[in-house]
DNA sequence: ACAATATCCTGCGAGC
DNA sequence: TGCTCGCAGGATATTG
């Protein structure tokens, strides 16, 4: 689900209020979430006791750094939501708000936006110490949550592999121009590639490529040096737009106090497909690449 | 070696 | 109304 501006908001969001906090107890009704990484045996131990130090961003993970030198990853993937509410243990099932009736029991009480349909896929919940709760909202159960030392959780590929931050201050046009003269294939898949640079998913490339003018089936051996200076240009101003904007809600992000993002109407190309273009009145298209749905407007993003 | 496809899941809206 | 199909913001494994 959440891109680069989603998961910096919520870093932001999870950091004020998780800060110093400890943990006391979690409960699950999907223990497949739970990634162990070598040199570890047991989640639970891992995480009971432990005081949150901060909470940072790296991609599109969630690092949550814990006492003891440890660290817990969360990967939202598409449909998780981390937030943090207030909590009590249910002793009966009968006066569950009635978007949760008929839904699997959870032991808590969340008292955040309560109302908010998110709430019914609650999956995974950290206990405070001060009586909140950390809670892991994910409708289709894809994300990830591991749990070692800080130095087991850096040293695994997926992270070490990671591409440049885009809104990193040492992110130069040279770092961003670097890769691509030994990379081949289509724009619009290098940029959502993790290892090129991190943090751009399908909204943000969409988006990225509009603003460029470029057609996202361009290959890069196609692209002149303007090309590039203008992806370099425009990936950090949208992405620092969005960021200032709290993220984009099309469907069902939301922040970690529950609130929606305001980028969803800043979108010129992604979900607008058969509208016509902003800038030259066109038809935007949408095609599948790579599986991934693309939004381009086909006058002026040229092939 | 590369790129397209399947896979992990569930819910929703469109179309019949 | 009720069914089936396609679709969804990600990343990895598998296949061709």
């Amino acid at each position: 689900m959440p891109e680069l501006p989603e998961v910096e908001t919520i870093v932001q969001g999870l950091n004020r209020k998780l800060k110093n906090r400890k943990i006391v107890d979690l409960w699950t009704d999907w223990p497949k979430y739970f990634k162990l990484p070598k040199g570890e045996k047991n989640f639970r131990r891992c995480i009971i006791g432990k005081k949150i130090i901060s909470v940072e961003r790296r991609a599109k993970n969630v690092l949550i750094y814990l006492s003891d030198n440890y660290l817990m990853l969360v990967h939202q993937k598409m449909s998780g939501h981390l937030m943090v509410g207030h909590w009590q243990k249910i002793v009966s099932a009968d006066n569950l708000p009635e978007n949760w009736q008929g839904q699997k029991w959870r032991p808590v009480k969340f008292s955040g936006p309560f109302t908010d349909p998110m709430n019914r896929f609650i999956r995974l919940i950290f206990y405070l110490d001060d009586g909140r709760m950390l809670a892991l909202s994910d409708l289709r159960r894809f994300a990830k949550v591991l749990c070692a030392s800080k130095s087991i959780i850096f040293n695994l590929p997926e992270i070490k592999k990671l591409g440049p931050e885009p809104l990193d201050k040492n992110f130069t046009y040279k770092k961003f121009r670097e890769p691509f003269f030994s990379k081949g294939g289509k724009i619009k898949q290098l940029l959502m590639d993790q290892t090129f640079i991190s943090g751009i998913g399908n909204i943000y490339a969409d988006e990225i490529l509009w603003a460029s003018k470029i057609h996202p089936l361009r290959t890069i051996a196609s692209l002149k040096e303007e090309n590039f200076r203008e992806l370099y240009r425009t990936t950090q101003s949208i992405l620092k737009k969005a960021v200032r904007l709290r993220g984009t809600s099309i469907d069902d992000y939301r922040d970690a106090t529950g609130q929606k993002g305001d980028y969803g109407k800043m979108l010129l190309a992604y979900h607008h497909d058969g509208e016509p273009c902003k800038r030259c009145g066109a038809i935007i298209k949408r095609m599948k690449i790579g599986g991934r749905s693309a939004h381009f407007c086909p006058r002026c993003q040229k092939i």
